[in-house]
DNA sequence: CTCTGCTGTTAAAAAAAGTTAATCCATTAG
DNA sequence: CTAATGGATTAACTTTTTTTAACAGCAGAG
């Protein structure tokens, strides 16, 4: 399959920024930039980017730990780093992380074009793919983009944060969705009470499931919640 | 079944670790890579990995005590060793713990996969899977993933703590499982507290399989539990 | 045999999660 | 400008899960 790529690019240097940006765009590319950290992951969390380049140094948060949050809600998704260092730890760091590759500023634009699709070819199409195309949970169709669930009654729309948590429980299904880090990604911050927020959109979305006895909300105890369609 | 590997590899040399990280994610597996032994437990007691891949000479713990702890609670995950080493007595060791096979440094690359291959085959699939299937222990069903102990009365859904213990006493049915093993591995920690909160727990599980005598609990003095089940 | 540390068990306390309703707040219709 | 609306948060209360406490019993070392 050929999906567009959508680029999200997290850049604290403008110029460098907006440089990369247009070149990347010209390429036929999707992209947006980010100027820090916190900017990116708010971002990313729309669901809608399926390539990720990061610098590693940028204010707020830097690239490193960006990546280690997204790791945790998009265990898929390639993460390309820039970094002014060459540091051998550096590197280590970033490939634990799960990064995919590397470019030690400065570069050229070619090389960085060049290193896209060499990840691209290596990681195949399969997981580059917007988490935002219509899927089936269960019995029941599920249109992220458009926020609609269709239930045997009929559409329910979502609200934003219904369908961004819906998003990401499907999106790892099967799998720990954590508390703090789905906090973080929604809510900006993990505090008591958007917690307890949390956890009321949590019975909203299972009261919504509860047609398909197939699918279910799984708590898991002082860790996050887990989405399960039983087969 | 054509079954996801996901690795795990413990190799504290940085070059040589992000070098068979790429090349084996290159190949299509999972594969994280881990700083020291310590941090590759931690990651194994996930549950999510089905394959080991571990330097012997580490810092904090070396590969064959890592091998050895996670013997303890899993003894069927395949574990290929890299030694530097070519010491007779070392190869021994690392058998005698139930090593799947050596590779020595330096090796190539193909040299590696030639071995994964190997191991794959030989164990086949069916040890290649996460140990999540629905199994019986004696007459009483139990779905690990879905947390549910098919008893005469009906369904019992278990807790988290439940359930994590359960499986872990399940995998290791006829053989010791280790306490400080298994508070490391459930509960992070093997202090006083924690080994009294697994008491309970064993007496919980106690309780749940009493209707079936064939299942028993055993407790082995100074070293941990043993689930039997009487044919 | 006796002492000490380990285990079994039950109950109470604490923490986390489930649920429903009230409140806040921004946007829009009248 | 005010009322109505809908989404999100906060509150209040309940239930579940986990931890801690307390005490009793048992195993093995010496």
């Amino acid at each position: 399959m050929d999906t567009q790529l959508n680029i999200l690019l997290a850049e604290d240097d403008e110029n460098l920024g907006k440089l990369l940006s247009t070149y990347l765009k010209g390429k036929g590319f999707f992209v947006h930039l980010a100027q820090d950290g916190n900017e990116a992951f708010e971002s990313f969390n729309s669901g809608f980017y399926n390539f990720c380049i990061f610098d590693v140094m940028m204010p707020k948060k830097d690239g490193f730990t960006l990546a280690k949050d997204i790791r945790e809600i998009d265990k898929n998704v390639p993460i390309l780093f820039l970094t002014a260092k060459s540091m051998k730890s550096d590197k280590l760091q970033g490939f634990e992380i799960g990064a995919d590759d590397y470019l030690s500023k400065p570069f050229s634009m070619e090389e960085l074009l060049a290193r896209i699709n060499a990840i691209m070819r290596r990681v195949g199409s399969k997981v580059v793919r917007t988490n935002d195309e219509p899927v089936m949970v269960g019995t029941i169709k599920y249109e992220p983009e458009l926020r609609i669930l269709h239930l045997s009654e009929g559409e329910k729309k979502l609200t934003t944060k219904e369908n961004q948590l819906l998003q990401l429980l499907v999106k790892n299904e099967g799998e720990i969705l954590d508390r703090q880090v789905t906090l973080r990604a929604i809510w900006g911050d993990d505090n008591y009470f958007n917690g307890r927020s949390m956890d009321v959109y949590i019975a909203k979305l299972r009261k919504l499931f509860k047609e398909d006895s197939a699918i279910e909300i799984m708590n898991v105890h002082g860790k996050g919640f887990k989405f399960l369609v039983k087969k």
